[in-house]
DNA sequence: TGCTAAATCTCGAAC
DNA sequence: GTTCGAGGTTTAGCA
């Protein structure tokens, strides 16, 4: 129980003591970081070649690999999780092989030098959570539905036409059917379209005038031209403002039951 | 210079000890390897809270942050390449703060306990090569336009019509213009509705019959089914083959140089 | 299983 | 600087 929570580390471990820590590490679904210097193969959807480097190499306990470089956020190879993953020895070299079906993608690693490698069973129970997603805003203007305007009446969500789904759907102060597309980030003209389909769509199906109002925390300068063209709505609504209604609702939910 | 390169690496290091290492390496732009109990908050685009847990922290030399959890092949909480850093010790904590501007981010990580700390500076000049993209298939259609159909010879590519871009632009052995939407994975609706915008807008502009063509490896059912009733055709282009097809254009290159 | 839409997408190139 | 498109995108939600 100890054993597998203790991080052991190995400085400058020769090949083959890497091969049995590394073996071991995959057996026990023990993480690993490695680094040294290595160069790998990638075969699968595309093809890959990485030139002999220095990097650090991490394989997580559910088979996940990631080769990182020095810089930038993204790894240069990886594999996601469920790879099998394998390691030996050839000429002197130290091979990884980390191999996934569905598809078939196979990224093999060659290290010359091992500067440092560590085994590891990550203790980790805590909770993520991520807070004004799309998702966040629909709700907040279910709730609280005057964020998009005075007198709106939500009527439904995510409510299917035929080219796909409807964030909210209502009708204004005048009676007018609305919809209402929301965009977590600056809208752009892929979004106008978006709503203007749903709206074309609407208009057929009920023989009727349908307003569209794009709920967005912003809107670039051609999505905003385009909109206009098309005598669609604009409504800045702030995601962060919506993430705050969803918490005052919750907390007065929770006030309403006691 | 030596020490630039040597891995300098502290056990359970205790947190005076772990800030100090810690704004050493961000100062001097060496690369950090963090294992440790932590907590997690970001604030920017969206907002996040991680609750405790052990986690491995990367920050590398550009800046680039990740927090990587047990299982999987994404980062927890991160911050691209070019942040600011800073470790301070507050309440027998270390906090590591990571700041961007545009858009204005702030990660903030809290350590109770650091299981191990990892200093370095990797040297890695190795060449990355990704093989068979869109753009090699592209190439490789320009190079041998019968890998779309005999007769075919292309005129232009890249070439800008108000929805975009054209991949390849030509003509059929029958004259009549051609336009070929290059993808490199398995077509879908969308690939073939693109195709239909250049080609609605190229019929306007000059006036005449324009034929498409859907180049791509497979495609969707549904995909297949829009394309006939758009009256398009589709090609199977194998990236793989186009990779081949380039290898051996630039071999004869070479061949025809000496 | 396959498709669709979103992502704190990232990254790079073009305007 | 902004915008646009590609990515071995990945990931999550559904039909």
């Amino acid at each position: 129980m100890f054993k597998d929570r203790r991080i052991v580390t190995y400085e400058n471990p020769d090949i083959d003591e890497a091969v049995n820590r590394l073996n071991e590490a995959f057996n026990e679904k023990r993480a690993v970081i490695i680094v040294g210097n290595c160069w790998v193969d990638y075969h699968g959807r595309a093809s890959s070649r990485l030139e002999p480097g220095e990097r650090i190499v991490i394989v997580k306990e559910d088979g996940a690999v990631l080769v990182h470089r020095s810089r930038g956020y993204e790894p240069v190879n990886w594999q996601p999780s469920g790879c099998i993953l394998q390691a030996f020895k050839e000429e002197d070299k130290l091979v990884i092989k980390a191999v996934k079906r569905i598809p078939h993608e196979v990224v093999t690693m060659f290290f010359n030098k091992i500067h440092f490698l560590s085994t590891f069973r990550l203790m980790d129970e805590g909770e993520f959570s991520l807070y004004a997603s799309e998702e966040d805003m629909q709700k907040a203007i279910l709730m609280e539905p005057s964020l998009i305007e005075d007198g709106f009446k939500p009527i439904d969500y995510e409510k299917r036409v035929k080219p796909g789904f409807i964030d909210v759907y209502g009708v204004d102060k005048s009676g007018r059917i609305v919809v209402v597309e929301i965009k977590r980030r600056t809208a752009g003209r892929e979004a106008v379209l978006q709503l203007a389909k749903y709206i074309e769509t609407l208009r057929r199906e009920l023989g009727r005038e349908v307003r569209g109002i794009l709920a967005a925390p912003d809107i670039s300068k051609d999505a905003r031209q385009l909109l206009l063209s098309l005598g669609l709505d604009f409504k800045r609504v702030d995601p962060k403002k919506c993430s705050e209604v969803l918490r005052r609702k919750e907390e007065r939910k929770i006030v309403d039951f006691f």
